[in-house]
DNA sequence: TTTAGCACTTTAATTGTATGAGTGCTAACT
DNA sequence: AGTTAGCACTCATACAATTAAAGTGCTAAA
């Protein structure tokens, strides 16, 4: 259904002011603040119609009129303006994403930002996929060693492994080669039974060190599906937790790994998802949104970045929030990649 | 001032029961529940004493007894009996405390089972006035080389740094050693200085690579800072913050840095620290206790483990926990300097 | 097609009332 | 002297009744 130029800026207003004020809009805070050149009683004709069409939902009788998910949806593609960033904003993304460090600290800096700048937690998913590339094996002193991994995608893990016994730079030698052999392209996630068959058979010899490696990696990857969210307190100043009980659900609802799991496997498509209340199919997501952006270099699937809120959240600011990011993270992915394959 | 036998089993029923019930304890309460041989008439004399003394405050005229701080700390340190853990809590520390990683793993693994068994939020200060051991410098590939700093007190910290241009493995060598004379024993906090200024005299012949190095570790020890408290969103479930608002100036207290700090230095003489309330001289505690384990080698004082909460906790299982990961901490680090003791 | 006007509905805030928990005190009891 | 029964008193909590304000939908007129 087309709505007409009236309908249209109505729509965008409530969804507007309600996005700000997080209270139910009436036709007389339309007409007022949004210089609509129609007395209230034309505005409220329209809402009606729009809420019998379903873009907009009245919390009770006397109340004003809130968007719903249909709502949301017809903003978000067709009447949403694009924000520019504050100079702070930007200032502040340029300042903390440096890119220092390996892909995942990238990704934190990136959750930091967000959760800062648009006050909602920040849920992150990296290394989908993601394969191993290389291992090496450092002795930091005669019984302790430290190993690290480096994936495909540039993120980099290491763990301390304490040996009972010491060893030469040969056997470490020896041993990294046998592994990088062994393991080049293994994914991630599968390292470890990988590494289980291996120590029963080719490389039985270096049981002795092996097996305790493998507790380390074990561990240490076990480590990042757990954390997972950030600044899950911002929530607290929204209103629309200012019953507690929900504050826990969302908490509840946000450490239930699975639901967000699913969920963020919808938005994959395209650079820039946006799934709103109920559209997952998900009855704990009903009344929030997920803005995610995957982060692809020119060949693959790096991650993703998605900030959890309830329904009511700026989307343009968002959008263009993310985009910038983005645009961050290509720079500076391409750059790696060109490094890596220059060399 | 002393308190007689019945005295002190009133107030240590007063607590025991506050800290279970979470509402004010009356007369009639204790006689039913604790089974003292009195009438509850008797009763309300004592506490009346109790309260006069200061050991007991009373929200309102007609509501039951809670403990005040000096209550809780009479209690604490006259009246608490030590708790055993429960097997399934021994297990559950035996099986995540499991010595995997290094000094700073070994705290977050703390924090994690405490936030668990005890449902509160765990502060971590790790590696307080620890020095540089040793630093390493690894070389991934051409451009990019991995920085590994290991701290006296057993904590490594690493960092990827991508250079612009390709070094050698002699270059790498050199630049190692020669750090290495130069930082060996600095402390972690002056690591910035001393390498600005090393820059800036003797190896200035590096500074292409070095002032990237800087960053990196610069970036990578400003960020261990930061990540000071885990799990808290466990408070939302306490009755304490059943008011969003105490909810919000619990977290916003939290994350301001120097409260935290200034009166966890006070909790620093004994292993075991428990300062309640208003005994640290800030406001913004009044109503909340922090218990704080300290964990030192033979030689040297590693960091800090602490539980923070509201005053009503339980205190007992808190210090049965905080005790046997005490001796958990014991075990390994005293095993780990072993090792490098004996290499 | 738009608008003024008005009746209607519902929420939120306010006030009043009853109930119950728990006390403090007094006088009697052991 | 220590203990207890009994009772008046206080305050918090829950509930109902009342009111005011917000915002609607509808009708009739412009």
């Amino acid at each position: 259904m087309e709505l007409d130029d009236r309908k249209k800026k109505i729509l965008s207003s409530v969804v507007e002011d309600y996005i700000i004020s997080a209270e139910p809009v009436g036709s007389k805070t339309i007409v007022d603040k949004y210089n609509l050149e129609y007395s209230s009683a034309t505005i409220r004709n329209d809402m009606k119609i729009l809420e019998e069409s379903g873009y907009l939902e009245q919390p009770h009788v006397s109340a004003g009129r809130v968007p719903s998910t249909k709502g949301y949806r017809y903003y978000v593609d067709n009447l949403m303006k694009e924000k520019k960033l504050s100079m702070v904003d930007i200032n502040y993304i340029d300042n903390t994403i440096t890119g220092f460090g390996d892909t995942e600290n990238l990704f934190e800096q990136a959750a930091k930002v967000i959760s800062k700048i648009l006050l909602r937690p920040t849920v992150l998913t990296v290394k989908t996929q993601d394969l191993l590339e290389n291992i090496k094996i450092v002795r930091i002193s005669d019984k302790i060693l430290l190993i690290v991994l480096m994936s495909q995608s540039g993120t980099v893990k290491d763990c301390i492994v304490k040996l009972d016994l010491e060893v030469s730079d040969e056997i470490v030698d020896e041993l990294t080669n046998a592994l990088n052999h062994n393991l080049h392209g293994t994914p991630l996630e599968k390292l470890n039974i990988v590494l289980n068959s291996i120590v029963a058979n080719e490389l039985n010899s270096f049981s002795f060190i092996l097996t305790k490696i493998i507790d380390s990696i074990k561990y240490e990857l076990s480590k990042d599906s757990k954390k997972l969210s950030s600044n899950v307190e911002s929530i607290l100043d929204l209103p629309e937790f200012s019953d507690i009980e929900k504050a826990k659900n969302f908490v509840n609802m946000l450490s239930t790994k699975e639901i967000i799991d699913t969920s963020l496997e919808k938005a994959k498509e395209n650079e820039l998802g946006i799934i709103i209340g109920n559209e997952s199919n998900e009855v704990m997501l009903k009344d929030y949104t997920i803005i995610s952006l995957n982060i692809e270099t020119s060949d693959k699937h790096v991650g993703k970045i998605s900030v959890i809120s309830p329904k009511r959240i700026d989307y343009s600011k968002t959008v263009a929030t993310l985009k910038y990011i983005n645009s961050k993270f290509k720079k500076i992915l391409n750059k790696d990649n060109e490094k890596e394959g220059g060399s």
